[in-house]
RNA sequence: GGUGACUUAGCCAAGUGGUAAGGCCCCGGUCUGCAACACCGUCAUCGCCGGUUCAAAUCCGGCAGUCACCU
Protein backbone atom coordinates (compact mmCIF):
# COMPACT_ATOMS: atom_id res chain seq x y z
CA UNK A 1 0.00 0.00 0.00
CA UNK A 2 2.53 2.34 1.07
CA UNK A 3 5.08 3.54 -1.81
CA UNK A 4 8.46 1.87 -0.14
CA UNK A 5 6.65 -1.30 0.76
CA UNK A 6 7.46 -1.38 4.31
CA UNK A 7 4.58 -1.39 7.05
CA UNK A 8 3.01 1.44 8.63
CA UNK A 9 3.13 3.16 11.51
CA UNK A 10 2.11 6.48 13.45
CA UNK A 11 3.52 7.67 16.80
CA UNK A 12 2.11 10.53 18.45
CA UNK A 13 4.31 12.00 21.55
CA UNK A 14 5.30 15.03 22.78
CA UNK A 15 6.37 16.15 26.57
CA UNK A 16 4.21 15.05 29.23
CA UNK A 17 0.64 16.39 29.73
CA UNK A 18 0.55 18.28 26.09
CA UNK A 19 -2.64 15.75 25.88
CA UNK A 20 -1.38 13.04 23.53
CA UNK A 21 -3.36 10.75 25.21
CA UNK A 22 -7.10 12.54 24.93
CA UNK A 23 -5.89 12.88 20.82
CA UNK A 24 -4.80 9.52 20.79
CA UNK A 25 -8.28 7.50 20.84
CA UNK A 26 -9.34 9.70 18.28
CA UNK A 27 -7.07 9.31 16.13
CA UNK A 28 -6.81 5.72 16.21
CA UNK A 29 -10.70 5.47 15.58
CA UNK A 30 -10.02 7.56 12.94
CA UNK A 31 -7.48 5.61 11.01
CA UNK A 32 -8.33 2.48 12.18
CA UNK A 33 -5.38 1.86 14.49
CA UNK A 34 -4.93 0.35 18.24
CA UNK A 35 -2.78 2.31 20.13
CA UNK A 36 0.87 0.50 21.42
CA UNK A 37 2.44 2.61 24.55
CA UNK A 38 5.72 3.78 24.81
CA UNK A 39 5.30 4.81 28.44
CA UNK A 40 7.71 3.36 30.75
CA UNK A 41 5.97 3.61 34.00
CA UNK A 42 1.87 2.95 32.65
CA UNK A 43 3.29 -0.87 31.66
CA UNK A 44 2.47 -1.17 35.49
CA UNK A 45 0.07 -2.44 37.29
CA UNK A 46 -1.29 -0.55 40.16
CA UNK A 47 0.41 3.08 39.03
CA UNK A 48 -2.59 4.70 37.54
CA UNK A 49 -2.72 7.68 38.91
CA UNK A 50 1.08 9.05 39.05
CA UNK A 51 1.35 7.64 35.33
CA UNK A 52 -1.53 9.58 34.34
CA UNK A 53 -3.02 6.32 32.82
CA UNK A 54 -5.66 6.08 30.53
CA UNK A 55 -9.01 4.70 31.98
CA UNK A 56 -10.73 2.05 30.54
CA UNK A 57 -13.36 3.41 30.21
CA UNK A 58 -11.67 6.60 27.87
CA UNK A 59 -10.32 4.19 25.63
CA UNK A 60 -13.54 3.68 23.91
CA UNK A 61 -13.39 0.48 22.61
CA UNK A 62 -9.55 0.94 20.52
CA UNK A 63 -7.19 -2.04 22.24
CA UNK A 64 -4.69 -0.65 24.21
CA UNK A 65 -1.05 -2.69 24.39
CA UNK A 66 1.70 -2.69 26.71
CA UNK A 67 -0.27 -1.45 29.50
CA UNK A 68 -0.72 -3.12 32.70
CA UNK A 69 1.28 -5.58 31.82
CA UNK A 70 3.87 -6.09 34.50
CA UNK A 71 3.42 -5.41 38.40
CA UNK A 72 5.94 -2.51 40.05
CA UNK A 73 8.24 -5.23 41.63
CA UNK A 74 8.99 -6.11 38.32
CA UNK A 75 12.12 -4.73 36.07
CA UNK A 76 11.06 -3.31 32.74
CA UNK A 77 13.44 -1.75 30.81
CA UNK A 78 13.88 -0.40 26.50
CA UNK A 79 14.59 -4.53 25.60
CA UNK A 80 11.25 -5.64 27.15
CA UNK A 81 9.69 -2.91 25.65
CA UNK A 82 11.32 -3.05 22.12
CA UNK A 83 10.23 -6.56 22.22
CA UNK A 84 6.79 -6.96 23.40
CA UNK A 85 6.06 -3.50 21.24
CA UNK A 86 7.75 -4.98 18.37
CA UNK A 87 5.53 -8.18 18.99
CA UNK A 88 2.33 -5.76 18.94
CA UNK A 89 2.90 -3.88 16.12
CA UNK A 90 3.38 -7.16 14.12
CA UNK A 91 -0.02 -8.76 15.75
CA UNK A 92 -2.19 -5.34 14.93
CA UNK A 93 -0.61 -5.21 11.26
CA UNK A 94 -1.64 -8.56 10.75
CA UNK A 95 -4.76 -7.43 11.43
CA UNK A 96 -4.55 -5.06 9.21
CA UNK A 97 -4.89 -2.31 11.51
CA UNK A 98 -2.63 0.46 12.01
CA UNK A 99 -0.42 0.69 15.39
CA UNK A 100 -0.41 3.83 16.68
CA UNK A 101 2.76 4.70 19.34
CA UNK A 102 1.41 6.67 21.98
CA UNK A 103 3.57 8.14 24.44
CA UNK A 104 6.72 10.31 26.04
CA UNK A 105 9.67 7.86 26.51
CA UNK A 106 11.53 8.88 23.65
CA UNK A 107 14.15 6.25 23.91
CA UNK A 108 11.55 3.61 24.02
CA UNK A 109 10.40 5.19 20.66
CA UNK A 110 13.26 5.44 18.83
CA UNK A 111 14.28 1.49 19.34
CA UNK A 112 11.01 0.48 18.40
CA UNK A 113 11.10 2.45 14.96
CA UNK A 114 14.57 2.18 14.30
CA UNK A 115 14.71 -1.39 15.58
CA UNK A 116 17.97 -0.71 17.51
CA UNK A 117 20.25 -3.65 18.21
CA UNK A 118 20.69 -3.89 21.65
CA UNK A 119 21.62 -8.24 22.06
CA UNK A 120 24.86 -8.94 24.00
CA UNK A 121 24.07 -11.29 26.41
CA UNK A 122 21.99 -11.17 29.48
CA UNK A 123 22.16 -9.20 32.99
CA UNK A 124 25.60 -9.03 34.63
CA UNK A 125 25.31 -7.79 37.87
CA UNK A 126 28.36 -8.52 38.88
CA UNK A 127 30.35 -6.88 36.70
CA UNK A 128 28.73 -3.86 36.98
CA UNK A 129 28.55 -4.21 40.80
CA UNK A 130 32.22 -3.92 40.14
CA UNK A 131 32.36 -0.81 37.84
CA UNK A 132 30.47 0.97 40.06
CA UNK A 133 32.47 0.10 43.19
CA UNK A 134 35.60 1.21 41.20
CA UNK A 135 33.86 4.72 41.23
CA UNK A 136 32.54 4.96 44.35
CA UNK A 137 35.69 3.75 46.00
CA UNK A 138 38.21 5.61 43.66
CA UNK A 139 36.61 7.66 42.23
CA UNK A 140 34.53 8.41 38.98
CA UNK A 141 37.55 9.67 36.71
CA UNK A 142 39.58 6.37 37.19
CA UNK A 143 36.86 4.32 36.12
CA UNK A 144 36.71 7.01 32.89
CA UNK A 145 40.22 6.24 32.50
CA UNK A 146 39.73 2.81 32.46
CA UNK A 147 37.03 3.44 29.41
CA UNK A 148 39.01 5.94 27.77
CA UNK A 149 41.79 3.17 27.17
CA UNK A 150 39.45 1.04 25.20
CA UNK A 151 37.03 2.97 23.80
CA UNK A 152 38.40 6.98 23.56
CA UNK A 153 35.55 7.53 21.48
CA UNK A 154 33.08 7.43 23.88
CA UNK A 155 34.65 9.63 25.96
CA UNK A 156 33.67 12.35 23.92
CA UNK A 157 30.14 11.55 24.46
CA UNK A 158 29.94 10.18 28.02
CA UNK A 159 31.07 12.72 30.38
CA UNK A 160 33.52 11.34 33.50
CA UNK A 161 30.55 11.90 36.16
CA UNK A 162 28.14 10.29 34.26
CA UNK A 163 28.62 6.67 36.04
CA UNK A 164 25.72 5.00 34.98
CA UNK A 165 26.56 5.25 31.38
CA UNK A 166 30.54 4.90 31.59
CA UNK A 167 29.72 1.70 33.43
CA UNK A 168 27.61 0.42 30.29
CA UNK A 169 30.06 1.49 28.07
CA UNK A 170 32.74 -0.16 29.28
CA UNK A 171 30.46 -3.10 30.16
CA UNK A 172 29.50 -3.65 26.08
CA UNK A 173 32.78 -3.64 25.25
CA UNK A 174 34.13 -6.37 27.69
CA UNK A 175 31.02 -8.52 26.69
CA UNK A 176 31.05 -8.19 22.91
CA UNK A 177 34.87 -6.96 22.42
CA UNK A 178 32.90 -3.87 20.63
CA UNK A 179 33.21 -0.58 21.44
CA UNK A 180 29.98 0.86 21.96
CA UNK A 181 30.91 4.55 20.36
CA UNK A 182 31.29 2.14 17.32
CA UNK A 183 27.97 -0.02 18.09
CA UNK A 184 25.89 3.05 18.20
CA UNK A 185 27.24 4.97 15.67
CA UNK A 186 26.53 1.98 13.24
CA UNK A 187 22.78 1.71 14.42
CA UNK A 188 22.26 5.51 13.95
CA UNK A 189 23.02 4.86 10.13
CA UNK A 190 20.13 2.47 9.96
CA UNK A 191 17.03 3.20 8.52
CA UNK A 192 13.52 2.23 10.10
CA UNK A 193 11.58 -0.86 9.01
CA UNK A 194 8.82 1.30 8.90
CA UNK A 195 6.90 3.57 6.45
CA UNK A 196 6.21 6.27 10.19
CA UNK A 197 5.24 9.68 10.70
CA UNK A 198 6.44 10.54 14.05
CA UNK A 199 4.41 13.49 15.29
CA UNK A 200 4.93 15.59 17.98
CA UNK A 201 2.78 17.39 19.54
CA UNK A 202 3.41 20.57 21.58
CA UNK A 203 2.64 24.18 23.25
CA UNK A 204 4.10 27.53 24.50
CA UNK A 205 6.08 26.53 27.41
CA UNK A 206 3.99 28.55 29.56
CA UNK A 207 1.02 26.94 29.09
CA UNK A 208 2.40 23.73 29.40
CA UNK A 209 3.86 24.26 32.61
CA UNK A 210 0.64 25.43 34.13
CA UNK A 211 -1.13 21.80 32.41
CA UNK A 212 1.62 20.23 34.50
CA UNK A 213 1.50 21.87 37.66
CA UNK A 214 -2.49 21.76 37.61
CA UNK A 215 -1.95 18.17 36.82
CA UNK A 216 0.07 17.03 39.46
CA UNK A 217 -2.83 18.96 41.67
CA UNK A 218 -5.28 17.35 40.68
CA UNK A 219 -3.16 13.75 40.91
CA UNK A 220 -2.86 14.50 44.76
CA UNK A 221 -6.31 15.25 44.42
CA UNK A 222 -7.37 11.86 43.04
CA UNK A 223 -5.59 10.21 45.70
CA UNK A 224 -2.09 9.90 45.41
CA UNK A 225 -0.92 9.76 48.31
CA UNK A 226 -2.70 6.46 49.00
CA UNK A 227 -1.99 4.77 45.79
CA UNK A 228 1.97 4.99 46.55
CA UNK A 229 0.82 4.14 50.53
CA UNK A 230 -0.91 1.10 49.03
CA UNK A 231 2.19 0.15 46.47
CA UNK A 232 4.48 0.70 49.42
CA UNK A 233 1.96 -1.77 51.87
CA UNK A 234 2.59 -4.33 48.49
CA UNK A 235 6.42 -4.22 49.00
CA UNK A 236 7.87 -1.95 46.54
CA UNK A 237 10.88 -0.15 47.72
CA UNK A 238 12.43 3.67 46.01
CA UNK A 239 15.49 0.77 44.84
CA UNK A 240 13.00 -0.50 41.93
CA UNK A 241 12.58 1.05 38.90
CA UNK A 242 8.91 1.42 38.90
CA UNK A 243 9.13 3.58 42.03
CA UNK A 244 11.27 6.30 39.93
CA UNK A 245 8.51 7.28 38.70
CA UNK A 246 7.47 11.07 38.93
CA UNK A 247 5.32 11.22 41.65
CA UNK A 248 5.99 7.79 43.13
CA UNK A 249 9.48 8.54 44.64
CA UNK A 250 8.58 11.86 46.38
CA UNK A 251 5.29 10.27 48.11
CA UNK A 252 7.27 7.41 49.06
CA UNK A 253 9.91 10.17 50.83
CA UNK A 254 7.06 11.57 52.26
CA UNK A 255 5.60 8.65 53.49
CA UNK A 256 8.69 7.52 55.03
CA UNK A 257 8.88 11.03 57.12
CA UNK A 258 11.39 12.81 54.89
CA UNK A 259 9.92 15.45 54.01
CA UNK A 260 6.72 17.22 54.01
CA UNK A 261 3.65 16.40 51.70
CA UNK A 262 4.13 20.33 50.35
CA UNK A 263 7.90 19.99 49.32
CA UNK A 264 7.14 16.65 47.95
CA UNK A 265 4.67 17.95 45.71
CA UNK A 266 6.41 20.62 44.76
CA UNK A 267 9.51 18.73 43.80
CA UNK A 268 7.20 16.52 42.01
CA UNK A 269 5.56 19.80 39.81
CA UNK A 270 9.47 20.98 39.09
CA UNK A 271 10.93 17.64 38.10
CA UNK A 272 8.09 17.10 35.37
CA UNK A 273 8.55 20.37 34.40
CA UNK A 274 12.23 19.51 34.06
CA UNK A 275 11.20 16.07 32.42
CA UNK A 276 9.01 17.74 30.02
CA UNK A 277 12.18 19.63 28.65
CA UNK A 278 14.32 16.88 28.43
CA UNK A 279 11.59 15.45 26.61
CA UNK A 280 11.65 18.06 24.40
CA UNK A 281 15.07 18.39 24.29
CA UNK A 282 15.37 14.53 23.03
CA UNK A 283 12.36 15.18 20.39
CA UNK A 284 14.46 18.35 19.07
CA UNK A 285 17.35 15.90 17.54
CA UNK A 286 15.36 13.19 16.81
CA UNK A 287 15.22 12.88 12.79
CA UNK A 288 12.08 12.76 10.85
CA UNK A 289 10.01 14.43 13.32
CA UNK A 290 6.69 16.23 12.30
CA UNK A 291 5.77 19.03 15.15
CA UNK A 292 2.07 20.35 15.74
CA UNK A 293 1.76 23.34 17.73
CA UNK A 294 -1.17 23.37 19.59
CA UNK A 295 -1.67 26.86 19.63
CA UNK A 296 -1.50 27.13 15.70
CA UNK A 297 -4.56 25.14 15.48
CA UNK A 298 -6.18 27.12 18.08
CA UNK A 299 -5.49 24.18 20.71
CA UNK A 300 -8.01 22.62 19.05
CA UNK A 301 -7.74 18.60 19.19
CA UNK A 302 -10.47 18.40 16.01
CA UNK A 303 -7.92 20.58 14.42
CA UNK A 304 -4.45 19.08 15.00
CA UNK A 305 -6.04 15.81 14.10
CA UNK A 306 -7.83 16.91 10.29
CA UNK A 307 -3.82 17.69 10.30
CA UNK A 308 -2.28 14.43 11.58
CA UNK A 309 -4.65 12.83 9.55
CA UNK A 310 -3.91 15.18 5.87
CA UNK A 311 -0.25 14.39 6.34
CA UNK A 312 -1.02 10.33 7.00
CA UNK A 313 -2.75 10.87 3.63
CA UNK A 314 0.12 12.65 1.64
CA UNK A 315 2.20 9.98 3.64
CA UNK A 316 -0.33 7.46 2.11
CA UNK A 317 -0.28 5.69 5.55
CA UNK A 318 -3.97 6.52 6.11
CA UNK A 319 -5.93 6.01 3.19
CA UNK A 320 -9.47 7.74 2.21
CA UNK A 321 -11.22 4.24 2.84
CA UNK A 322 -10.49 4.44 6.45
CA UNK A 323 -11.21 8.00 7.08
CA UNK A 324 -15.20 7.78 6.08
CA UNK A 325 -15.07 4.95 8.73
CA UNK A 326 -15.67 6.78 11.54
CA UNK A 327 -16.29 10.67 9.54
CA UNK A 328 -18.83 13.13 10.15
C1' G B 1 10.46 63.40 63.71
C1' G B 2 14.56 60.39 66.21
C1' U B 3 17.91 56.08 66.83
C1' G B 4 19.75 51.56 64.89
C1' A B 5 20.23 47.65 61.26
C1' C B 6 20.08 46.14 56.42
C1' U B 7 20.45 46.73 50.73
C1' U B 8 25.11 41.16 46.36
C1' A B 9 21.65 37.62 39.76
C1' G B 10 14.42 35.90 39.47
C1' C B 11 14.89 33.68 44.79
C1' C B 12 18.12 32.07 49.07
C1' A B 13 23.04 33.34 50.18
C1' A B 14 28.97 33.59 51.02
C1' G B 15 32.44 37.27 50.61
C1' U B 16 35.45 43.47 55.36
C1' G B 17 40.86 46.24 50.14
C1' G B 18 43.22 42.80 45.11
C1' U B 19 39.95 41.93 40.90
C1' A B 20 32.09 38.38 42.61
C1' A B 21 31.60 30.86 46.69
C1' G B 22 27.45 27.88 46.67
C1' G B 23 22.24 26.32 46.21
C1' C B 24 17.39 26.86 43.75
C1' C B 25 14.68 28.61 39.49
C1' C B 26 14.95 29.76 34.30
C1' C B 27 17.36 28.51 29.65
C1' G B 28 20.36 25.18 26.45
C1' G B 29 22.41 20.30 25.71
C1' U B 30 23.97 14.76 26.09
C1' C B 31 21.56 10.16 25.82
C1' U B 32 21.26 3.39 21.65
C1' G B 33 19.72 -2.51 28.31
C1' C B 34 17.95 1.13 34.61
C1' A B 35 15.60 6.64 30.21
C1' A B 36 9.53 9.70 34.51
C1' C B 37 16.85 7.34 34.71
C1' A B 38 21.74 9.32 34.73
C1' C B 39 24.66 13.46 33.30
C1' C B 40 26.69 18.27 31.34
C1' G B 41 26.72 23.59 30.20
C1' U B 42 25.18 28.92 30.44
C1' C B 43 23.31 32.71 33.68
C1' A B 44 25.43 39.28 38.39
C1' U B 45 30.19 43.05 38.71
C1' C B 46 27.66 43.77 44.20
C1' G B 47 20.76 50.05 45.55
C1' C B 48 22.38 55.12 43.41
C1' C B 49 26.05 59.31 43.42
C1' G B 50 30.70 61.05 44.90
C1' G B 51 35.40 60.44 47.56
C1' U B 52 40.01 57.76 49.56
C1' U B 53 43.45 54.11 47.23
C1' C B 54 47.96 51.50 42.45
C1' A B 55 43.42 48.59 43.56
C1' A B 56 36.60 48.81 46.73
C1' A B 57 31.07 44.65 46.85
C1' U B 58 34.44 45.34 50.78
C1' C B 59 36.84 52.16 53.76
C1' C B 60 34.46 57.44 54.08
C1' G B 61 30.31 60.90 52.86
C1' G B 62 25.55 61.92 50.68
C1' C B 63 20.93 60.13 48.66
C1' A B 64 17.13 56.32 48.15
C1' G B 65 14.58 52.03 49.82
C1' U B 66 13.41 48.22 53.52
C1' C B 67 12.96 46.66 58.55
C1' A B 68 13.04 47.37 63.93
C1' C B 69 12.52 50.28 68.09
C1' C B 70 11.46 55.19 70.21
C1' U B 71 8.54 60.04 70.53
Amino acid sequence: MNEFNRPPLVILTGPTAVGKTGLSVALAQRIGGEIVSADSMQVYRHMDIGSAKIRPEQMQGVPHHLIDIMEPTDEFNVTIFQKLAGQAVSDILKRGRIPVIVGGTGFYIQALVYDVDFTEGGDDTALRDELADIARTQGNEVLYERLRRIDPESCNVIHANNVKRVIRAIEFYEKTGERISEHNASQRRKASPFHFAYFVLHEDRERLYDRINARVDAMIEAGLVEEVRRLADMGCTADMVSMQGLGYKEILEYLNGECTLEDAVYRIKRDTRHFAKRQLTWFRRERDTIWLDRQECGGEDGRILDRIIHILQEKGIADDTQRVQTGS
